[in-house]
DNA sequence: TTAGTTGACGAACACCGTTCTACTCACGAA
DNA sequence: TTCGTGAGTAGAACGGTGTTCGTCAACTAA
């Protein structure tokens, strides 16, 4: 996901046509079913077919509303973006720190969205709006442009895959049994205590003498954890005044 | 992609039966083809029926010897992480940054493999090996035990989803047009860059200004930066002596 | 040698994205 | 107001997917 392109003016782009006593299509209701199924039961699920049995007709009558089901995917994810809360803070790194956790927490509630941002450009003007204020905040603070300017990449890809790989493994504890998903979740920690454990230890010294430090913590620490590294990183490259 | 889980010691699960005058099927031999169709093609294009099909059978052989599509495309990812170089520098920084680069041009290699890491623990000797040996380097030069764990975990993620668009790119440019990829892709940035220097200036004064930083760098440039920054601030979290 | 196990494989299931074609509604022009 | 046309709706079909089921026969163990 890198810098944001500017919002197209208009989301319609066909016209509704009657349909007996059907509500006729809409592209707004389309993407909104879609978006459903991503929160329901995540991207993969969103069929066109499904998407079509919403409004109780076929696969192909969406296909005047839509390019194919990435050009649906891509509104979906657009959607979402344009909800994204503008960055606050008083410092750059409050600042910072602040909106990578509003970015994941938006993109988070919506299951496994995030992965439709890898190797696109946003079609957002709320998150240009953003990008805006967070490369200000930060050149305003003494991070030099070139370093400001990239971590907004950066940044926003990591943010994407750490939500993606969450709700990767969030899938690994719900895995149908029936199960609560802490007891899953417990277990599968568990067992991967268990193999780290039976490492050997004249192997593998310095993993198995800090089992703690690498079984601790959970994803919202370790994002944490790497968002804060990066901001000290890029501290340390504003130069002494 | 986590701390390594030990490699399993033996690949083989179904023993080979006779196929009148065609070879028998093998494991490895299927697990080979599935990794010479990332390779040429990505991880997508990878389907039981084009695997078996080189085999010369349909796809409901190959159930004999794996249990499902992903459980192939697993053994095909633990193959590459099985080529993985350990880790090697003078300083942990050195040592950190070198392996970085390496992982990410071991999974560049193989198309979109990356992404098959995101969500999963790789079971590779080889990569626990790794992570051994950049665990001791880390502490072992003043990296505080709980920076240096979750450091593993997070900049496996970074470097995995940094392959992963870095390859949605290249599809971009690889559009099937017969053009060529450099072409395609100085057309796609000139339209980023038209499209970015249309921002209004005075609602993005600070987008607008630093066009030149925003569209600067290639991939690995950005990803190197990435990189640099992690390591800048996990140096800044070492206290002083 | 015999019996049991299981690898190979065809058929079929349920699903997928998309295109093609026919019908008919809605809009714009006269 | 009327008529012509473009395009929205929608069924059928195409070419594809992962997987299961049932059958045959190769292989192994006793």
């Amino acid at each position: 996901m890198t810098i944001a392109d500017r919002t197209p003016p208009d989301l319609a782009r066909a016209r509704p046509r009657a349909r007996g006593d059907k509500t006729p299509l809409r592209l707004d209701a389309i993407v909104d079913e879609a978006l459903r199924i991503i929160d329901t039961e995540g991207t993969d699920a969103v069929s066109m077919r499904k998407v079509a049995a919403a409004f109780d007709t076929g696969p192909a009558s969406l296909y005047a509303h839509v390019d194919n089901k990435d050009d649906l995917l891509r509104l979906a994810l657009r959607k979402v973006l344009d909800t994204m809360p503008l960055p606050a803070g008083e410092t750059w790194q409050a600042m910072f720190r602040a909106h990578a956790h509003t970015i994941r927490a938006v993109l988070a509630a919506h299951n496994d969205l995030a992965r439709l941002t890898f190797g696109t450009v946003p079609e957002s003007d709320q998150v240009t709006e953003g990008s805006e204020r967070l490369l200000a905040a930060m050149i305003g603070g003494g991070v030099p442009p070139q370093v400001a300017a990239w971590s907004l990449d950066v940044i926003s890809l990591y943010i994407a895959a750490d939500v993606h790989e969450g709700w990767l493994m969030g899938r690994i504890f719900d895995d149908g049994s029936g199960r609560p998903p802490e007891e899953v979740g417990m277990e599968y920690f568990r067992g991967f205590g268990e193999r780290m454990a039976s490492l050997p230890k004249d192997r593998f010294p310095t993993l198995t003498g800090h089992l703690e430090e690498l079984m601790g913590g959970d994803g919202d620490q370790r994002f944490s954890f790497g968002i804060d590294m990066f901001i000290a990183g890029m501290a340390a490259q504003i130069p002494p005044t």
